[in-house]
DNA sequence: CGAACCTTGACACTCCGGTGATAACCTTGC
DNA sequence: GCAAGGTTATCACCGGAGTGTCAAGGTTCG
């Protein structure tokens, strides 16, 4: 391990390339990811990208959310979407609830508490319900 | 306007180009869309596909959604996903939580409520909140 | 039977998400 | 000032969403 100029290492925030590292995501990508404003790390007067324990935790945690579900980006981007623009949501939760929706596509236990609560808020099973 | 033979017309439920005339997709588009599990119509018992008064309503809403917001019928389905889904709906929802927000993105109306009930459920706004 | 419609399957094309590579140019620390 | 590293901007490539089109083969009904 050679010796580096040590760019900004004030507390414990990262650059990009040991962000990289430690998280498995290529600097690119984790340009891409501030891109679309999923994780958006914090800049040192020079402009560096400081990432945070909290943004390195957000990108593992991206990461597993990702290849654990078979979820895109995108995908993540339009939760975030559905979650600040209570216009859209309501418009896809009201198309979803107005979808005759087949019980043979639903996993047999997550059907019975859907069926059951159908008016309730979408994820607010998620806090009532504990796994 | 030649007389065709009436393929089947028992109700009100439409063939697949009819439906297709009167709700401004494609015939294609109406396979792809049922086969992304998005409307799926009746079928006769020779196969044809028999969309309903419902399934065409909900083809033009969904169009609407669409074209109104910008939003993918991969979107939709994602969506879809998060109601059936509460596993995903979870771990997404909690993913989002941890995501520090930068007011700057978030419509000013939007913001407030968000803020002061980042606690509630995701979708529970959208029927507290009138507009 | 035959015309007009339906079905599935597949090829093809465009646009965009996801990524790498690379260029041209600042920043930091020895 | 120089090396290692950071920044933005871009070109490039692959795969998937979205969509048209065509082929081969059933269905319906006059």
């Amino acid at each position: 391990m050679i010796t580096l100029p040590t760019v900004v290492t004030d507390s414990s925030t990262l650059t990009i390339n040991e962000a990289a590292e430690t998280t498995g995501w290529s600097p690119r990508m984790l340009r891409y990811i501030e891109e679309m404003g999923l994780v958006v790390p914090s800049r040192s007067g020079a402009g560096y990208r400081l990432y945070g324990a909290g943004d390195l935790q957000r990108l593992r945690t991206l990461r597993d959310l990702l290849d654990g579900h078979g979820v895109g980006l995108a995908e993540i981007g339009f939760a975030r979407r559905l979650v600040n623009d209570t216009n859209l949501a309501t418009a896809v939760h009201g198309w979803l609830e107005s979808t005759p929706i087949r019980p043979e596509e639903i996993a047999a236990d997550d059907w019975l508490a859907w069926e059951q609560q159908k008016h309730m808020a979408l994820l607010d099973r998620a806090e009532t319900s504990s796994t």
